[in-house]
DNA sequence: GTGTTTAAAACTATAACTTAATCTTTGATG
DNA sequence: CATCAAAGATTAAGTTATAGTTTTAAACAC
């Protein structure tokens, strides 16, 4: 493990990061340069340079001359988001199925672990993330396509939000739970057209459940 | 058509991305923010922001205290990029076919004459890139999945230093316009299946033909 | 020749200031 | 009373100058 540098502009990026991601930061809400520089000690500089590096992972949104706002994705973008990672996160399954070594299946055995213990526990919603987030990537450790892999990466900055927001609302839980296992234990058994299958229907699964819920919360909202 | 405000930073970041593929600045060379700053006449702070949007294109690599230099793709990563693009290409052509206007189809038409025309032309390779990113764009019009467009585009502006280079060097214009021709007339007769199988020949035959020439120029250059 | 120290170059960051665009308020007008 | 326009306030965009860090390379000692 090495100690990771890290710029201001980083530590800037993953503080408003986290504000998009808990809600602290609503979507629509102009982003002030002046005041979150004021706010995190920092000049605007660092401040510009973040909130263009979330604008690339699709948390902001800038017009010239008008500044950032928090994005927020609408029914339609979160259908298409989810199934734009149900197609990348596939295909990167396939490659590296072929690939896998042991350690990775233990690693990714020793994840799902955790993921486990994290559910009671306070700040469940941000652990799980991350613990899931690198479940995910284990499994794909072995297909060999950087790229791709980047780039899910960076989808799932978006879709964070609204795992969280299934995550805290309920059901989704127990369901990926067993869904994980079923994945894990394709992948073992080197059975491509399963595990990929079982992988599409859980994202796509979380798909429907997050949008029947922002359907709902529009409705409940007019 | 309207008048397209731009920012010093978007400026920059097109001056610099059109050195990169046209090879003005090579691969792996750095990229000194203050030469470039009094080069193109601006502060450093919107050439700062344009490297940073420039790495998001993946044209540029920054490291911490290090700066930019101009990425280079081996021949594994452009197998990759193609890979990339034929998916999600295909993925975008087959949700588009259904939805496609008789308008978009007859600007399709005329885009082809364009780049027909354009190829004896000087400046060919610039010009050429340019009406094929609005060709496949215009085809893809119709899909309703803005995130994916965007991600498309992203990726060939990396992807255009390989075509350019394709281009200039023989034989892929002719056989691209064949597959040009094929691909709109399966989108008049709406079919998908066949309008997508032609598209991810071409762009997967573009990535061998691409791939070979990397191999040759590696040998040939030790 | 190897290793350390020093110096130069480049990036990172701050601060103060100017310019330019947007938004808001105010006030005049029909 | 409503509407539009001009003036003022706010914010972003961009410049300049400067200080602090990190990296790289060269000089130096051992």
């Amino acid at each position: 493990m090495s100690i990771i540098y890290k710029t201001r502009t980083q530590l800037v990026v993953e503080t408003i990061r986290e504000k998009i991601l808990s809600g602290e930061i609503k979507a629509g809400q102009p982003l002030r340069q002046a005041a979150l520089a004021t706010e995190l000690n920092v000049s605007r500089i660092p401040v510009r340079e973040a909130l263009l590096q979330l604008e690339a992972e699709g948390l902001v949104a800038f017009e010239p001359h008008k500044g950032a706002t928090a994005t927020e994705l609408n029914v339609s973008q979160v259908d298409e988001l989810f199934e734009l990672r149900a197609m990348l996160e596939a295909d990167l399954l396939a490659s590296s199925i072929p690939n896998l070594s042991e350690d990775s299946l233990e690693e990714a055995t020793q994840l799902l672990h955790q993921l486990d213990r994290a559910l009671g526990t306070e700040n469940a919603a941000n652990k799980w993330s991350e613990l899931n987030a690198s479940y995910h990537n284990c499994l794909y450790s072995g297909s060999k396509k950087p790229q791709t892999q980047d780039l899910v990466n960076t989808l799932n900055k978006n879709a964070a939000r609204y795992i969280r927001m299934h995550l805290l609302w309920a059901g989704g839980i127990s369901k990926a739970k067993s869904e994980h296992d079923e994945i894990l234990a394709l992948c073992k058994s080197k059975d491509i057209e399963g595990a990929t299958a079982v992988l599409k229907q859980h994202i796509l699964g979380t798909r429907d459940e997050i949008k029947s819920f922002l359907i709902e919360r529009e409705i409940a909202n007019g």
